[in-house]
DNA sequence: ACAGCCGCGTTGCATTTGCAACGCGGCTGT
DNA sequence: ACAGCCGCGTTGCAAATGCAACGCGGCTGT
């Protein structure tokens, strides 16, 4: 299996073979092939496993009032999808959608929520897993950071300074500018509109994905 | 200790008291009570226990780049703050600060991550604490989806469409104009605007903070 | 090589919305 | 009772932004 993936998701990471076999009994992991738009799962049912995305990508889509549909995540090869949904048994109210050919490995998380005593290895698991529902409030709360703000500039302004605080003042993110204005809650040619802005000022510099933040960044 | 509100936290409802008593020991917990106005952490330094808020109310504010503090959070009588963070062992990006006077029950969770085996008694606690973690991410999404939405009657449909959900057509909401607006990311009067019309056009009907959602409520 | 597609930048325009200011009614403490 | 405060609705206005449409350049498959 490809280690290198799994050896970036918290849940696998720096196991032993030995551990890994183990930890893949723990969860039932199962490896399954989808093609290019492909649905992963069914609206209203529960998810019965969350999702490791081994290659390919895979987005969740959620559906509006009035029949609009809405990207709420992007998923790359090693991060997850539905743990949460997944560990509390609730209808899913997303569909997941294979936006590539895509491989996952699914996992179960019955064992956790059932098992009348764990191993240490099992405990371990189960650390990772809350490590993981953690990590995922904090990102999400980046986001809502992001779409509170009024402005197009100042959501730009805090998107980029969130990157630049993780990787420095440059970094290349995992967006096109139509996911990216998704992401931001906002639309794409504004988003353009506004990017040109900065660019213009002197305050970044893009090509593509790829950015760079200059100094004294600060809200318009 | 308030049972009553202790029964409507995930953590801790329908134990025994043996068991409560257990479970406050496994947690470290400690009640400490805060003056209106009073800080309930330091920023830039990791949170060693998350609250449960006994009565009063709290909230988490965090700082913008350009000085702007921004409510993430307001915090009632039996919901928590602060697990996430204080579970991944990270700096606080946040302050927590206390609106009215308030109590707080502050647990440690130093046992889940460090134990080597776990008590029955203990491992429903995990399962507790890693359903609140679920929780918390649904609910967040919840605002996710409410905050990408660009007008601001789009907005309020989609929070009332989810208050309707849950409570049926007639509910109140835990928040003044003021909380309303940060919570929709959008301005008091301009949120104050969109009721009135809304109202107008006999969408919704309201007083204060008690709200009954009309049949065929549709995106306009 | 060429057609078709896709991602992205640009622009004009109507609309929305943030913002600031004001007024009103209810509540509180003295 | 009265002053002061607070929450909320209203409104005028300038600026931001969603939206639709268009053009361009690169990529792909035939």
């Amino acid at each position: 299996m490809e280690n290198e993936i799994l050896k970036k998701c918290t849940l696998f990471s720096g196991l032993t073979m030995a551990e890994f076999v183990g930890a893949l009994a723990f969860f039932n992991g199962i490896r399954k092939s989808y093609q290019k738009g492909a649905f992963l799962n069914r609206i209203g049912v529960p998810l019965e496993s969350f999702g490791l995305v081994l290659s390919g990508a895979v987005h969740v889509y959620m559906d509006d009032i009035d029949g609009h549909h809405m990207i709420m995540a992007t998923v790359e090869p090693g991060e997850t999808f539905g743990e949460s949904l997944c560990y509390l048994g609730k209808d899913a109210p997303v569909y997941i959608c294979a936006v590539t050919d895509a491989e996952i490995l699914w996992l179960r998380t019955d064992q956790l929520k059932s098992a009348a005593v764990l191993s240490p290895l099992e405990l371990t698991l189960f650390n990772r897993f809350a490590t993981m529902l953690a990590q995922r409030s904090l990102a999400m709360n980046d986001r809502i950071q992001i779409l509170s703000k009024t402005s197009i500039r100042a959501k730009l302004i805090t998107f980029f300074s969130q990157y630049a605080q993780r990787f420095g003042n440059a970094f290349q993110i995992p967006f096109d500018r139509n996911s990216m204005a998704t992401y931001l809650g906002t639309d794409r040619s504004a988003l353009s509109r506004e990017l040109s802005k900065l660019k213009q000022e002197g305050i970044i510099d893009y090509k593509k994905n790829r950015f760079r933040v200059h100094k004294g960044m600060e809200m318009g």
